[in-house]
RNA sequence: GGCCUGAUGGCGGAGUGGUGACGCAGCGGACUGCAAAUCCGUGCACCCGAGUUCGAUUCUCGGUCAGGCCUCCA
């Protein structure tokens, strides 16, 4: 295992080194559930979780520990709780269960834990005073401040030294702050709002404190790999990165920091054929969740990627070709379960799941063409391949008649056969009659040596 | 205003100092009663300008464009 990973605190790839292999850790900032999620947002719980399975390919299944935090303390959850005049929980339950589901069905394993913010007010708490005991933060008007002058690295992982924020900043500096960049640990609750005890009066924590003190208690620190958007560097991670290094006295915070790219919507091409291409959950409706995890994979992760429905139908149609590869080797007998060396090689160069791909189609085609012995080997790699990246887990018949009621295959299956009979008696007529039946039901009819086969055509 | 990325064929997207992945779409052929699938073959690209070099899409500089961050944000 040569895996190496983008670390953009050092702004290159470094070859990872977990600081005890039997518990790599690793942490991904979750979503805050008060509403459907963005596409958008899923590209990280996608990315994650290949690293997450190529770790445990590496380091076994139990050695590594992932945690994926949910926020569900946060002005816009209040606002919508508000609206409907429900308790937080109703809403952020709602949505943490829609989000769980939609991330299931776009293959991702559960992570190891997923800790919310409001089952962790107590560690929380206790972090902000650890912080304030080493003087890396003050009570100021109701308030805790993190001291940002507390702390020399400050700025190192996102490289912006702090005076050049400061002259760049868009924003008013709160007349309580001692420094421009201090930022809010605890602050006290609007009248409404739900508020937690705390030294400094009743109120709730900051955006930052939550994923440190999370960290903390789920894995502990420091961790091998700190995972989210590109967008989370400056500020969230900077300043979490800052209370743990003042919280704990240890250097390390987070070994790695992988940041994944944005998606990419070019609005014009986008809403043409699809009507909203933008929350998960809706495109769920007309799309495999394989398709738009390939979608999501089908680019390197640190890079911008175009997202528009053609991308999701070409990724419905790279997966049918390897589920047709599948389906035509269903006879074939897989001769290892290790994914292919190539596909491996691929993954550990920083997951380059693009020349990944590549490899399974590779593969794919050696197992149309090769020898015996040649497709068994392919046909085992493939599949090792593909689950170590979450795909063709399914049976290629469900893939490609998915969805099809128990009713409606057998009518099917009835005119497979009637058309079977006029194709013998050299009916073709009729054969196509048949055939134009079944296209009419949305099934094409595929003939081969051993009979026909079938498959639901594609929607949209 | 400051900081930072990126720009590859019809589309998406790897990668490389010299033989230019891969997928989808296209085209030609094989197979098929006809199709589909599959197989074989094939066309098409490296933003612009300058520089370094025997040679640059790949390195350097400048420009243009796009995106991100500096404020909630995957």
């Amino acid at each position: 295992m040569t895996l190496a990973l983008y670390d953009t605190m050092a702004r290159a790839k470094r070859p990872f080194v977990p600081r005890d292999p039997g518990r790599v850790t690793m942490y991904v900032c979750g979503p805050t559930v008060y509403n459907y999620a963005h596409v958008g947002n899923f590209r990280p719980v996608v990315v994650f979780d290949v690293l997450f399975r190529l770790l445990r390919h590496a380091y076994g299944r139990d050695a590594v520990v992932y945690a994926a935090n949910v926020t569900d303390v946060d002005d816009k959850i209040n606002a919508k709780a508000a609206e409907e005049g429900v308790p937080i929980e109703v809403v952020t339950d709602r949505y943490l269960a829609v989000y769980n589901a939609d991330a299931a069905r776009l293959g991702a394993l559960p992570p190891s834990f997923q800790p919310r913010a409001t089952q962790t007010m107590a560690a929380i708490v206790e972090m902000i005073e650890r912080l304030v005991h080493n003087n890396a933060a003050y009570a100021a008007d109701g308030h805790v401040l993190f001291n940002t002058q507390a702390y020399a690295g400050y700025g190192e992982l996102s490289g912006r030294p702090l005076d050049e924020m400061i002259a760049g900043a868009r924003v008013d500096v709160a007349p309580y702050k001692q420094h421009p960049a201090d930022f809010v640990l605890w602050k006290p609750s609007k009248p409404g709002e739900p508020e937690w005890d705390s030294p400094w009066g009743p109120g709730r924590p900051g955006w930052h404190i939550e994923c440190t003190a999370m960290i903390e208690q789920t894995l502990g620190l420091p961790i091998d790999i700190h995972g989210g958007g590109i967008d989370l560097v400056f500020p969230h991670h900077e300043n979490e990165r800052a209370q743990g290094v003042c919280a704990t006295h240890e250097p390390t915070y987070a070994a790695y920091w992988l940041h994944n790219g944005f998606l990419n919507f070019g609005e014009e091409k986008m809403s043409k054929s699809l009507g909203n291409v933008a929350l998960a959950h809706d495109l769920l409706k007309s799309y495999p969740g394989e398709a738009i995890r390939w979608a999501l994979l089908v680019g390197h992760y640190r890079a911008p990627l175009e997202w528009n429905a053609d991308l999701l139908d070409q990724a419905r149609r790279s997966l049918d070709r390897l589920y047709g590869a599948l389906r035509r080797a269903a006879g074939v007998t897989p001769s290892t379960h290790q994914p292919s060396p190539q596909f491996l090689m691929a993954l550990e160069d920083d997951l380059n799941t693009a020349a990944a791909m590549a490899e399974l189609f590779a593969l794919a085609s050696r197992l149309e063409t090769g020898d015996p012995q040649e497709k068994a080997l392919a046909k085992g790699e493939l599949l090792a391949s593909a689950w170590l990246m979450g795909f063709l887990a399914a049976d290629p018949e469900a893939w490609f008649q998915g969805g099809v009621d128990e009713d409606l295959k057998s009518r099917i299956n009835g005119l497979i056969v009637a058309r079977d009979e006029a194709r013998r008696a050299k009916d073709w007529p009729q054969a196509d009659r048949i055939r134009a039946e079944l296209t009419a039901l949305n099934v094409e009819v595929m003939d081969g040596p051993a009979g026909a086969t079938w498959r639901l055509k594609e929607q949209v």
